[in-house]
DNA sequence: TGAACATTTGAATAATTGTTCAAATATTCA
DNA sequence: TGAATATTTGAACAATTATTCAAATGTTCA
């Protein structure tokens, strides 16, 4: 019968669609970097002050408490990757926000910030 | 004036929007976890995979294409960050996805994907 | 209770990555 | 052109973290 655990035959269904919905290697890395770009607390701090309006290098490392090089390292990554774009303006060079889903992204871990509630206790549960 | 860049003005009003809106560290690093935990291959593969339904932890490993143990490592991390729920099923134990905003940022990863196009080519053009 | 199965855990290793400082590049203006 | 300003870059260091293997724990059932 080649059974695994005693639910089998209710995972199956799910073990199936799991594996017929499976996407590929570069799809599920492509997917991870959006996310790895965003769980960097200077890169974040960078793109909320963003939501607020582009700005340049100076004033991205002002209010995001960070050192010029820094930020703009950081930028570097956020460029590379399409989620700010860069503009030069005279001496400066002005960083906005280019990419769409990236602001949901953040309006959704905003959310997440405040309806979370009390998962601190171990969820060891079962 | 205290003026440094030409166009102080004009971000001025973005500069003091964005640090009136400022988050606090913590609120900051909250926001991060989230998105470190969904940047790990093996993790997003487990939360697409719980997409589908619950599963235990050997199916998983299936799916996912992982070890049982290396699954369970990644399980302990997804568990203490809320993000999955775990339920003893007499020897199994059944996972399944806890947190609601997950599943819309993942989709809106999912979204990001297929909607991207040509970002490859870096974007040095300033 | 003891055997078999399912999952978790700890420790060690290897790889990735953020930060810092100094130097390089780009732009404007006198 | 040269000085001043603004940003980028490279290299080195430190810290974080995924993976692996072996051992421990928890559960069922004969």
């Amino acid at each position: 019968m080649n059974m695994y655990c005693e639910r089998e035959q209710a995972h199956s269904i799910s073990v199936q669609r799991a594996k017929e919905g499976i996407f590929s290697m570069v799809e599920v890395e492509k997917m991870c970097k959006v996310f790895q770009v965003l769980s960097e607390p200077i890169r974040l701090k960078i793109i909320l002050a963003l939501l607020h309006g582009e700005m340049c290098v100076y004033h991205l490392a002002e209010v995001c408490d960070g050192t010029v090089s820094g930020v703009s390292h950081q930028l570097r990554i956020l460029r590379d990757n399409g989620i700010v774009r860069a503009r030069r303006f005279g001496k400066n060079v002005e960083y906005s926000i280019e990419d769409v889903h990236v602001r949901e992204m953040v309006a959704l871990a905003v959310a997440h910030l405040q309806c979370e509630g009390a998962h601190d206790e171990k969820n060891t549960a079962y």
